[in-house]
RNA sequence: GCCGAAGUGGCGGAACAGGUAGACGCGACAGUCUCAAAAACUGUUGAGGAGCAAUCCUCGUGUCGGUUCGAUUCCGACCUUCGGCACCA
């Protein structure tokens, strides 16, 4: 290890120059990069741009090995991009307004804003030790008044397009952050961020309608995204494609007359036993029978008090109550008893569902449990007529159907629901899962929803230039269960727009995904105040190119994202549909086989790495550990072999070579199809987001030119341009010891701004290869051969094999397989 | 329960349009240097076996089958791990 002390340092500074001392060449170079403005950017008509985005890091506080992560392949990725020739756009700012900073505030008995800004200052030093190559003039800090004026006015233009309304609605309220939660926030019927049991509140709520754009948030046309978030998204939306039908009722006297239901099988309705009603459904009081009425009220009132939890346990048996009342089912005239239960969702299609036990395993298992009749009305194959043992769900042939008997499934549902339209009882119809996003927190540390309510003009959008409508920095934010901005007199009490008669403010604040759904349109133009973005700028680098952070965004920020940019674009706002062309996400890195997590005392802290050993041995850590979409174990000892190859490159460029000048061709060309076939594996790895390989790749490479060096092999011009590559290819990974070392072999600066190397393919290939000699498939002998032996000759080599013979054994060769270049297998009976 | 991804040395991982399994690195062992240690450098390192030796043989990519001249790679069943979905009518 090149790990030495203060004093030890001191000592030896007369041959510093000798040794790789990364903490001294890093800062060095960060300094410069910094001061030449190496890394700013602006739009060049001249050049193919690329936007590399990594999702912004929440605020906080410290940085740990997870972000180093996120942050150095990317970074790395970027800065080959801008050695193709690229016009690289690669930002950084804060995703800097929520929850975990306000409770953390309240922890620690100090402000959210000096919070988040104290660590915004440590985050911002951490990042820069890192080298990575941001546009540092563009950082956003989405918890600024110049930031947040903009998510102000975004909301406004959603509100003035229809997409932002308040409702009154039941909601997911987490009792430990006191404040509601949108549907996506809720995991397992828990808050996604502190776990507690989520519990429902009916609330006035301010919702963005993402449910207009429910059918194109499920398509991912013409994007390169990962399998895996694509059928996330897709599940979320849910969407179910079938029929609602009209049931008759026929109490008399009273005035309702129908009850819808929705069903992705309207081939099975001539299997209707029952109906089923959710327990909230408004039906349910005016139907169910005076002498039903206790047992009903006492079956929703135990519905009412149980947790979501406990209501979505799937293996939980099914309970309900009969409400006295009876339904029609208008194809058959047949009268079915109406039931609640709540297996039936209020909030999913009309909140009632048909009962069809014999092809639906739930409405199964509650006709079992009740005794209801199970009617088959869809025929299994070599079906004959007998009870079925369980429901029958796949597709299969109408019977008992009346005039749709012989039907299959598919055509029987369309005919039925035709059938219906043309009666009037029914219609087709699509229901999704996905339910509008709700936006309004409870909280302060968020930006303030721009809303006015006056008692003449009712519900007022603030003016845009009134904007920003600000945080006040005074206001008690101790969390009550009520937005703190509540009881902020000054905030609250406003005047009316309109009618200049006094008015108040919404005091709930925007769920910060709202800043993160528009963040990267910002970084086109950080600093316009006349607008959230310029629009030629946006259209200059938008939309990203590749997108990379971790999969846990899913249906939450790259879900808002896109319906954001599709919102946006219907207003006329931008011009593109999708946001990010291409996302990556990056694993997980744990410690010890295990999650890092404080309370194991396993996070990895990367100021102690990068302080010992340097930031370019973390980088390049990170990247060869293991694939990145994999994640990885963090390992002492694995990082210190990073630390041992870097010190063998420095060593190999700083130590005079001296080849002379004689001609060695044989050696030279070898080491140019070498210098040929690295380049050309790393630029492909590169493309591939394989940093392992690629790293692999260089290393072989270092130990090949050891190697050369060693025996003095080539001229010294050869070996020139073998170092040249070297530091070219090693350039985005380990970018300060390569401008180190760049500049010391005296090639003007910036080593970063230098043409990637190409190849030639010719150049690449072997002239000798190993020819595999198998005998039944088994490895027999190899021989080295011409590249471009032919088969006779390999076959004839083959054979003369003296191994080969003793495996032959005299057997008769049966057949012979050769592999052009490669391999000669002799199967023998 | 359903869907998806993955199981390779002591460890992290290479190699899969089917064709030399274990690249690269860590660790370990041995050596050089040193009074010694660290660092650095050099060599060995899948398991078992034969030989003084150079070498050679057998087995080996989660398990069991299948296809094939040949399977880590393709197919089927199963086991394990990790993700995601899960009363959505």
């Amino acid at each position: 290890m090149f790990l030495v002390s203060e004093g030890f340092y001191l000592a030896q500074v007369n041959i510093m120059l000798a040794k790789y001392y990364p903490q001294e060449i890093e800062k060095k170079w960060q300094q410069k990069w910094a001061a030449d403005g190496l890394y700013e950017v602006t739009e060049d008509s001249t050049k193919p741009k690329w936007y590399a985005l990594t999702m912004f890091p929440y605020t906080s506080g410290n940085l740990h090995i997870g972000h180093w992560y996120a942050m150095a392949p990317s970074d790395v990725y970027a800065r080959f991009k801008r050695m193709q020739g690229y016009n690289v756009l690669h930002p950084i700012g804060f995703d800097a307004f929520g929850l975990p900073a306000e409770n953390a505030a309240i922890e620690r008995g100090i402000h959210p804003a000096a919070w988040t800004m104290r660590n915004i200052d440590n985050m911002r030093r951490q990042l820069k030790s890192l080298g990575a190559s941001y546009d540092w003039s563009r950082e956003i800090i989405t918890c600024l008044p110049e930031y947040y004026r903009w998510t102000q006015w975004l909301f406004l233009r959603l509100y003035k397009a229809g997409l932002a309304y308040r409702a009154k609605a039941p909601v997911n309220w987490c009792p430990h952050c006191q404040t509601v939660l949108a549907n996506e926030q809720v995991v397992d019927g828990r808050c996604e961020r502190c776990g507690a049991v989520v519990t429902r509140r009916d609330l006035a709520q301010w919702f963005f309608r993402i449910t207009r754009y429910a059918d194109e948030l499920r398509q991912h046309n013409d994007i390169d995204w990962p399998e895996r978030i694509k059928i996330m998204q897709r599940n979320w939306v849910g969407k179910s494609v079938g029929a609602e039908i009209s049931f008759a009722l026929d109490n008399a006297g009273g005035e309702e007359t129908e009850i819808r239901v929705f069903t992705t099988r309207p081939d099975t309705i001539f299997g209707v036993s029952f109906m089923v009603l959710a327990p909230e459904h408004p039906l349910v009081t005016k139907l169910t029978l005076p002498e039903k009425r206790t047992e009903v009220e006492a079956y929703i009132t135990r519905s009412r008090q149980q947790s979501e939890i406990e209501r979505l346990a799937t293996d939980r048996e099914k309970t309900g109550v009969f409400i006295g009342a009876y339904a029609t089912n208008r194809l058959n005239g047949e009268k079915v008893p109406i039931w609640i239960a709540d297996y039936v969702l209020m909030s999913y299609g009309t909140g009632a569902v048909m009962g069809v036990p014999a092809h639906d395993e739930r409405d199964f298992a509650f006709a079992k449990r009740y005794h209801l009749p199970i009617k088959t009305v869809i025929a299994p194959p070599k079906w004959s007529g007998e009870e079925l043992a369980e429901a029958y769900t796949t597709p299969g042939v109408m019977v008992n159907s009346g005039r749709f008997n012989g039907l299959p499934s598919q055509d029987g549902g369309e005919a039925v629901s035709y059938f219906l339209e043309e009666k009037g009882w029914g219609k087709h119809a699509v229901t999704y899962r996905l339910r509008d996003w709700l936006i309004s927190r409870q909280r302060y540390w968020g930006a303030p929803i721009p809303i006015i309510y006056c008692d003449r003009c009712g519900i007022v959008p603030v003016p845009d230039t009134d904007l920003p409508v600000l945080l006040p920095e005074n206001a008690e934010f101790k969390p009550t269960g009520e937005s703190p901005l509540k009881y902020c007199e000054s905030f609250i009490n406003t005047t009316c727009p309109v009618c200049s008669g006094p008015a108040r403010r919404e005091t709930d604040t925007m769920d910060t995904f709202m800043c993160s759904s528009w963040y990267f349109l910002r970084y086109a133009s950080p600093h316009c105040d006349t607008a959230p973005f310029a629009a030629d700028k946006v259209k200059y680098w938008l939309p990203v190119d590749l997108y990379t952070g971790g999969a846990e965004h899913a249906v939450m920020h790259l879900f808002y994202a896109r319906f954001f940019i599709k919102a946006l674009r219907d207003m006329g706002l931008v011009s593109f549909g999708e946001p990010f062309r291409r996302i990556f996400n990056q694993g997980t890195i744990i410690c010890g086989h295990q999650k890092m997590s404080k309370s194991r005392g396993n996070v990895v802290n990367p100021d102690d790495y990068v302080s010992r050993l340097g930031a370019d041995v973390v980088r390049v850590y990170l990247m060869f550990m293991a694939p990145w979409e994999q994640g990885g174990n963090w390992d002492d000892s694995g990082v210190c072999g990073i630390s041992r190859w870097l010190n063998r490159v420095w060593g190999l460029v700083v130590e005079k070579y001296d080849g002379g000048s004689a001609n060695r061709v044989e050696a030279e060309r070898e080491l140019t199809r070498i210098i040929h076939q690295t380049i050309s594996k790393v630029t492909s790895d590169l493309e591939k987001l394989r940093f392992n390989t690629m790293i692999a790749a260089l290393m072989e490479f270092t130990n090949y030119l050891a190697r050369v060096s060693k025996a003095r092999a080539v001229a010294d011009s050869a070996w020139k341009e073998a170092i040249k590559t070297l530091l070219l290819l090693l350039a985005p990974s380990t970018p300060h010891l390569a401008e180190e070392l760049w500049q010391r072999q005296g090639y003007p600066y910036s080593i970063h701004y230098q043409n990637w190397p190409g190849w030639d393919e010719k150049l690449t290939r072997n002239e000798a290869t190993t020819l595999i000699i198998q005998v039944n498939g088994k490895l027999r002998d190899r021989i080295t051969v011409s590249v471009s032996i032919t088969e006779d000759e390999a076959k004839r080599l083959a054979l003369g094999s003296q191994r080969v013979k003793n495996y032959l054994n005299g057997r008769e060769i049966t057949k012979m397989i050769y592999v052009p270049g490669k391999l000669v297998n002799l199967v023998v009976g």
